[in-house]
DNA sequence: ATGAAAGCGCTAACAT
DNA sequence: ATGTTAGCGCTTTCAT
């Protein structure tokens, strides 16, 4: 592998001056600046980050923080981060957590151990000692599609899409809603907050039996939150006759459950999901849901993890929460109550 | 940052001391070594890769390519992978690659630029200069789910997968049976000629308007392709009642378009898929499908990288090629014909 | 504008 | 068994 001083010795200069040249420096001649150039080009030189990372005390790298089963949201979301990381000339370093206290204490052991620049976190983590050490260590982080108080957050207002989502299941004469959503994240809550308001604000009797949480947010857990439901429903005078699922995943599980048991969608009991996930539109029925801007997020927060790690704003001074538009797409999954 | 020098100095030893205590080298009284782990423990010191990195000549990072637009198959696959490489005390490097010519041209210098210590390729790529310098260089290279000439390789017997799908569909009745796949990579092609073959042997006569290929394996395409098997398929006087799909989300495409049609699935026409992602098992109706072995191929992947990294075999000397079995999962979406 | 020299944190060969 | 030393490839003073 051809080094600095290579260069340098077929040149007949110095490694500083090739430095020089390597960094876009200023003082240096002309002619010797093509000179390298040249020798660059067809030595195919590449400066060795060790190196580089080892004197500059940078390592040049930023860990994402994500859910070992992520979901194809998040599939999305971190292609488009790493691309804008990759921009700004940062590794990325995956850190897929799963969420048992065990793997999120190996999963920041492993944050300690890899001297990063940044981090990102795509997903909550329960441990408090994550954003201490965050926090503590001054080390530049984002947080995405969620919000921690005193990091800066790049996210959707997730209560108020949630309570679109259930007024177009109003709008459309429903008043028998149930939803499924998970316990184990924040999101999860909010989501469910925002289907109580909704319903609080239609002046919708509430009910707890109306919502059930499950332990994830997969399709086969909605399943469980379905079945659970039908169960509850089943000494019931009439079933309801539409569901909020907290993730499109949900949704699916649910759907499935609901076809299984010959009730029909949304002939029976209209759907509506959240995430706007790949298959939402090819599946049968076409999957009415909320749509996160997925691009961005991803933008917004590649940008401004960059900005905390280059700029001179402290990492905990003054985070800025960024909340972007979403949007409730109408499919086929949803219809007015007969 | 704590660095050895510091745990040397409150130990009152020497540097090479802590270094063999990290490293686990023989040759050191057993009360110091004692004495440093507690030391190390305290101050939560952690070797910085940069400088080990630097002195061993190793990066301790192995790239992965994949598709950009990586589907459920392939991102379970590196989860696994990247699982298994960590646990080998790798860095895990994604390079995100687009099929078209200068995203793979970008993404091979990027390959170039990293210092690897290896590679996995999670699909094939077009550009050959990819392999050449995988070659040339002398770098540890493994191929997974496909096949290149020199390379270890590991996946499944794709031919022989697809006659078993095809196969089914003709112990079911079928005998007009349409294939979608696509032309871009080998797969796609090892999938049909599987197809070819089975009518072949079942003695179905052969027509090239029974398989369309298209462009990309996603849901978008296989509406597409289905949309055109259907035109072809309107002077036709009996339609076909069979699809094999060479991917799962080609199948879900062809599905929503014979959907919208009117044309039940499996009532008018059965469909079986290739891959077996986590919907697959969900949707409506239920798909049958070839299912690959995820976990094995995964840590067969990672284990014969890291036996090419450490081992004394040459990266190309007799790359070995291993062929997983799979399994055919029979779900709602065949159905004999009526 | 350019070069010489020091040093980043670590390991390994060599000495003791 | 342990310490001393050199050096990995790079950047950055500090001279010139």
């Amino acid at each position: 592998m051809v080094n600095i001083k290579d260069i340098a010795r077929q040149a007949g200069m110095s490694p500083s001056t090739v430095s020089r040249v390597v960094n876009g420096k200023k003082h240096v001649n002309s002619e010797k600046r093509e000179q390298i150039l040249k020798l660059i080009e067809q030595t195919g030189y590449v400066p060795n980050k060790a190196a580089r990372s080892m004197v500059l005390k940078r390592s040049f790298t930023v860990g994402i923080v994500i859910p070992d089963t992520f979901n194809m949201f998040q599939r999305q979301l971190f292609s488009i981060i790493e691309r804008h990381l990759e921009s700004f000339g940062y590794h990325t370093l995956f850190f897929f957590v799963k969420f048992d206290d065990q793997s999120e204490e190996h999963c920041l052991a492993r944050l300690k151990a890899e001297h990063l620049d940044g981090v990102i976190m795509i997903h909550e983590v329960k441990n408090p000692l994550f954003y201490e050490y965050l926090s503590g260590a001054g080390l530049p982080a984002v947080t995405t599609t969620f919000h921690f108080p005193g990091l800066p957050a790049i996210h959707v207002n997730e209560e108020q899409a949630s309570k679109d989502a259930v007024n177009h299941l109003i709008s459309l004469g429903h008043r028998r809603i149930m939803m499924i959503s998970g316990d184990g994240f924040t999101f999860g809550r909010q989501r469910a907050e925002g289907f109580f308001q909704a319903l609080a604000e239609a002046d919708i009797s509430w009910n707890e039996n109306r919502i059930v949480f499950v332990r994830h947010y997969t399709p086969e857990f909605g399943m469980y939150g379905m079945r659970e439901l039908l169960l509850r429903e089943a000494k019931a005078a009439e079933r309801f006759t539409a569901l909020f699922a907290a993730t499109d995943e949900l949704a699916i599980g649910a759907i499935r459950v609901l076809e299984d048991e010959g009730i029909r969608v949304p002939g029976d009991v209209s759907v509506v999901g959240f995430d706007d996930i790949d298959i939402a539109k090819y599946m049968t029925p076409r999957l009415t849901t909320i749509c996160q801007p997925l691009t961005e997020i991803g933008e917004k927060t590649a940008q401004a993890l960059h900005r905390q790690i280059t700029g001179n704003h402290p990492a905990f001074g003054e985070p800025g929460e960024q909340i972007l538009p979403y949007k409730l797409v109408i499919r086929e999954s949803t219809r007015s109550r007969s």
